[in-house]
DNA sequence: TGAATATATGATCATATATTCATATATAGA
DNA sequence: TCTATATATGAATATATGATCATATATTCA
């Protein structure tokens, strides 16, 4: 059954919601703060934890939907975790936006 | 009462929620396509209801969230409402966030 | 003025999301 | 091996969000 509707945007569905998915990912403010620290460098769950203000279970759970979106990158080293952003657009999009809001 | 927790951001709180609030704003196909159709210049509410595959009461609930997040302006003309982007910052903003998508 | 049209709004409902708590897993060190 | 520590996971719950439908408002035109 053909369920496919007519593209008027300048963008296919498939990249629509995959932008979408990737906004959902930042739109949270302990998420937000988590990747800030990341473009500072790497850091471990406790570390980030601290940083977002909130607890190492919600952390763990915070990173676990940005390790599967691949916006952070596990590296485990003993029973540390430490997380890094998976590569350099998402620190080039963050100083973008945070362009938008310190300029308004 | 002091409830101020200290601060081992990078960002500062106010700014974390301003971003997460407008990462937020864009987390959806529906206001992705919208936004993504604005940036080929202005267009009125019904024509967005089409391209954002949605109904036109939907898409001016979206463009009134839109509106209050200083998105997009509204600019009437007789029963018509023409949507645009609020400022450079956003379409700049949006660009930044297909590179990501489409390097990936 | 009355009908038609474009948009906006409010209420309701279904679904998604974030947090918490309990528990599991893995590793280091005694 | 036993214990402590770091992280991960699953279930439960509270809150947020999006779609729909009914209705309101504003404007055009006959």
């Amino acid at each position: 059954m053909m369920t496919e509707t007519l593209n008027f945007s300048p963008i296919s569905d498939a990249v629509a919601n995959r932008l979408a998915e990737l906004f959902r990912a930042l739109g949270d403010p302990a998420r937000v703060r988590i990747i800030a620290a990341l473009t500072e460098g790497e850091a471990n769950v406790n570390r980030l934890a601290e940083v977002a203000g909130i607890s190492e279970s919600s952390a763990s759970h915070h990173l676990r939907g940005l390790r599967l979106m691949r916006l952070v990158r596990a590296r485990k080293n003993g029973r540390q975790v430490y997380y890094s952003l998976d590569d350099d657009h998402i620190a080039n999009l963050f100083r973008g936006s945070l362009d938008h809001i310190l300029h308004d």
